[in-house]
This record gives C-alpha cells, sequence and structure tokens, in this order.
DNA sequence: CTACAAACCGACCGGTCGGTCGGTTCAATG
DNA sequence: CATTGAACCGACCGACCGGTCGGTTTGTAG
C-alpha cells in the first residue's frame, strides 16, 4: 500500500496546487500557500516534488490527460465526421465549464516558461490537439463538399478560440449556461465554417 | 517644456513597461527589470510612478482607449450596421495583431487584481465594449432578420473569444497572415451569426 | 551667476520568495 | 521489540521583491 498513498498524495497536492492557481495565478501563488492549504509544511511539500516548475508541469499535463479521455477518446467511436465534431465541440466546452477540471484552466492561462524539455513535451501535445480538431474539421467539409471559403486551418483556430476563451468571463451563475452555451456556439460554428 | 517632458517620460515608461509585461508577464517582471530597460534607476523610476500597480493600470487604461479610438470611434462614422460590424471585426483583429499596440495583449492576458477602485473603472470601460459589439450585432440581426437561432449575446462573446485569442498563437512569420485571418473570421463570424 | 525644482541615483528596508537540510515522527515489517 | 524508510517538520539560506529616502545632478528661468 505504499506505493498507492505516494501516488495519491501526489495527486491530492496536483488538485490543490491547481486550484490555487487558477485562483490566484501561478507566480502569485507561494509554495508556502500550496503547502498550508494542505495542512502541510514547506519542506513536506518538497518531499513529495523537487520544484514548482515540477508541480506546474504535472498539471498542465494532466490537463493535457483530461483533453485527450474526455475530447479526444470519447469521439474517436463516433463515424459519423458531423456528429464527431459536434461531440468534441460539446467535450470541449464542457471541460473547459468544468469546476472539477481547474487543471484546463491553468494550462489555458498560464504562460510561465518551464524548463525547455518540459515546455517542447507540452506544447507538442497541445499541437496534436490542434491538428486532430484541424483534420476533423477538414474531413467534414469533404463530406458536406463546402471547403472553398474557409481554411480547415483558421477554423480550428476561431473554434478553439470561441471555447477556450470562455475562461475569462463565464460565472456559473450568469445569464448564459452550459447546455445554452454549447447549443448556441455549435450553431454558430457550424453554420460559419461549413457555408 | 516641463510639462511635456514629464508627459514623455511617462508614456515612454509605459510603453517599456508593457513590452516588458508583454514578454515576461507582470509578476515576473520586476521593477528594477523596467528600470533597467529604461537606464534608469528603481529610485529614478518611482519619481515617475507611485507603484508598480498605477503602472500596470495606466497600461489598460491606454489599452481602453486604443481600443475606443482605433476601433469603436473609426466605426462609429459608418452608416449601415453591416459594413459597421465588419469594420469592427477587422479593426479589433488588426489592434490584437498590431506589434505597436502591446497593452492590448497585457490587458487581455493579465488578471492581476489591482486597487478595487482602479479595477472597476477598467472592468466597466470593458464592459461597454462587450454591449456595443452585442448591440451591434443585435442591429445587424434585425437588419438581415435573421434573430432566431443565436443570441446577441452568446454572439458576441463567441466572437470576442475567437479575436482576443488570436494573441495566443499568432506568430507574424506563420501561415496565417493578418488580412487572411480577417476575410476568413469575417466570413465564418457572418455565417454563424446570421443565419 | 544664482536659485530652484525636476530628474535621478544608490544604498537601504522589511518582507517574501523558492529551495535546503538535519532531524523527528510514524507505520509497517520481520 | 528493533529496524527501517517514507512522511514530515521547522529553522534556515541567499536572492530578490516592491518600495523609501536623503542627497546629488541637471536643465532652465530670472
Amino acid at each position: 500500500m505504499i506505493r498507492e498513498t505516494l501516488i495519491d498524495s501526489r495527486q491530492e497536492i496536483l488538485r490543490t496546487a491547481a486550484r490555487l492557481f487558477q485562483q490566484r495565478g501561478y507566480d502569485a501563488t507561494s509554495m508556502n500557500d500550496v503547502a498550508s492549504a494542505l495542512k502541510l509544511s514547506k519542506g513536506g511539500l518538497y518531499h513529495h516534488f523537487q520544484s514548482k516548475d515540477e508541480i506546474l508541469f504535472h498539471i498542465m499535463s494532466h490537463a493535457m490527460d483530461i483533453t485527450e479521455e474526455k475530447v479526444v477518446n470519447a469521439v474517436r467511436g463516433i463515424s459519423d465526421p458531423e456528429e464527431r465534431l459536434r461531440m468534441l465541440i460539446r467535450r470541449h466546452l464542457n471541460v473547459v465549464l468544468s469546476v472539477r477540471d481547474r487543471e484546463i484552466t491553468v494550462m489555458l492561462h498560464e504562460n510561465h516558461p518551464l524548463p525547455p524539455p518540459l515546455q517542447k513535451r507540452i506544447n507538442a501535445r497541445k499541437k496534436d490537439y490542434i491538428h486532430f480538431v484541424e483534420n476533423l474539421i477538414a474531413e467534414v467539409q469533404r463530406v458536406k463538399r463546402t471547403n472553398g471559403v474557409v481554411s480547415p486551418r483558421a477554423a480550428a483556430f476561431a473554434l478553439l478560440g470561441m471555447i477556450n476563451w470562455i475562461y475569462q468571463w463565464y460565472r456559473p451563475d450568469g445569464a448564459l449556461l452550459g447546455e445554452d452555451l454549447v447549443r448556441q456556439y455549435t450553431d454558430i460554428f457550424f453554420a460559419g465554417a461549413f457555408q
């Protein structure tokens, strides 16, 4: 049971750190803040992680894991490209809105420079995802025979911008609710990208 | 000429600070960094501004000035709503892309909490702008008689998200260039919001 | 040349940062 | 009960943070 608790501790630390980073920002959150939120001393915290950077890296990695699991994998089984894209929009949007998946917001917002090799691993996964979206859009355009006006690349950036920007203004108690957003954003994008 | 040089100094400080804040982030940029980039001591810098917060506030205020001048005012004279919106998209997008207007990017990205009264002034101006965009979209929907599918509010957020997110990925030497982006984003949004 | 204020310097302040380290607690194993 | 290693503590480090202040330089007006 030793292995288990170690992993659990690390996971719990990452969850708490992600919450604090999301609320106050990475730079404005000290290791003392993280430690005391976990009822731990700073020394105790450093028993589990080597550096603050390492914590941020694992949060971002986890964010990419979530994206691949809850968006990409959830969509892979759908054979109809249009339905696949609709589900991708729904899933991606819900991940951004999800209070549980705070790692996503941290990854979207924080530009803190990680050590180059770590930074590259994150960037590579981000690029993979963009290409996945881009290819899916291209496929839908082929099926719908509407590939003259908008390039899949620009459409992908537009779509990801629409959705990723939501964390900047969305409040769960606001007028625009999740399901409503999914419907309207999907309508906008489909009419926009497949004219 | 005394007044002039004082204002000039302050402006130059703000320009340099904006550049550094954009490149490294607000928290990661020290007052020493700003001072030495201006070939000034930290003490000399504090002769012109009372605090780091004050500098950030003025940068953000300036960002809103730029938006009102280069986007809102540039568009006010256009009588046809559709043309007005097209020009707004073009102008807003060019402001985000402009290397000269770094203040915009700083305002879009930095969430550093300012003293509440200052924070409120910035937030109020942001909201005014969003409402301006929302109302313009509603007007175009009325003219085009296409106001059933997408609410002006959601459309405004989608549009601003598309455009504002650009700073996260745009590189002037990339494949997607400014004019191309304007055209494609305009096409996407018009087909999407006015079905 | 004098006077004076704006501009600026550089040493300094209290505090906090990320990170270290020697030592203690604790729980499981044999 | 002794051993052992993970978990953890708390004091500490050097560096740097935002900000202050007394004094010097500099430019201009009389």
